[in-house]
DNA sequence: GGAAGGAGCAGACGCC
DNA sequence: GGCGTCTGCTCCTTCC
């Protein structure tokens, strides 16, 4: 009752972008198994893994601060446009 | 002043440690946002995402179910062997 | 100085919060311990806890799927009206 | 082929232990559904869950921690008692 | 030491 | 397009 081209395509390219996420997934839970890695030598060394995944989150944090910071700025330097913009681009004489 | 055996080589080890697990960690977010991709691909063809993604979850379900229905099974036969072995193998003489 | 409508009030509100949680937190730790003895009782009747385990999780299991299923079914069945509802209802002339 | 008394018995009494345990569970997720509320109502007064969290955690380690620290002290407390004690209750000259 | 359960967190979806 | 909510995942702790 269908002839090619109908939904049996739907299914098939359905399917291959299952696989594609799943495929992907895959490759997440290796590199989450390389992480393990990383720490489990780290313990083996002697280091106390807990503090380390502190270290980390607190890069993470410091470098989220900064881009943070800077969407601040741009907000800022945007307010301070709206106001010296629309107003006059004032003081400034050399015109 | 930094001769070899000082924990400044400690603090470089430690700082390529952390480095690694960094850099993975960058990977992984480079694949999700394939996945991303994925997503955005499959609901501009017309798929509902919500549905696909309980049908990898089924996927994952089905592909975990096979393993564990083997393990139970087999936990199972263990139990029954321990009350009907020991009880009932020796001692039987109505044969 | 700390007459109504300082924060003290609300120091107090979020103590009372954090000791409600406390105290709930406290009544699910005995009824672990409840479940602990449980489970001693059944391994000092001979029963094999590990297998006993497996059932449960079993039941629980059995029950989650037919909650899940028929909300899988009925995700399904939206999905597919979805799809066959707006396609073929209205402008449908190749009959 | 078996009497009454068999493992019809075991049956019976193995169906309440697992009954007996998951009314307990059910229990447990009682309470937690109470906790979540407590959570809900601190978020609608204007709390932050996180931050509230983190104080529960504290509170918690604290606890532990005088706990611990009652450890620690009997554990150097033991550890005096083996050096004076063997070596002479010595120096002690009120005698 | 290994597994099961709970807690915490990040990402994804829906609303505004 | 940003925010709030919510589910799912991962990690950690506890128990066996």
């Amino acid at each position: 009752m269908n002839g090619p081209g109908h939904n049996s395509v739907s299914v098939e390219e359905l399917l291959q972008l299952i696989e594609r996420w799943e495929h992907l997934n895959i490759e997440k839970r290796d590199i989450a198994d390389c992480q393990k890695e990383v720490m489990a030598e780290a313990k083996g060394r002697g280091y106390d893994t807990k503090v380390i995944r502190k270290l980390i989150a607190e890069r993470k944090r410091d470098a989220g601060d900064m881009a943070e910071e800077e969407a601040v700025l741009e907000l800022y330097r945007e307010a301070i446009r709206m106001q010296t913009g629309p107003r006059n681009q004032p003081t400034n004489g050399d015109t």
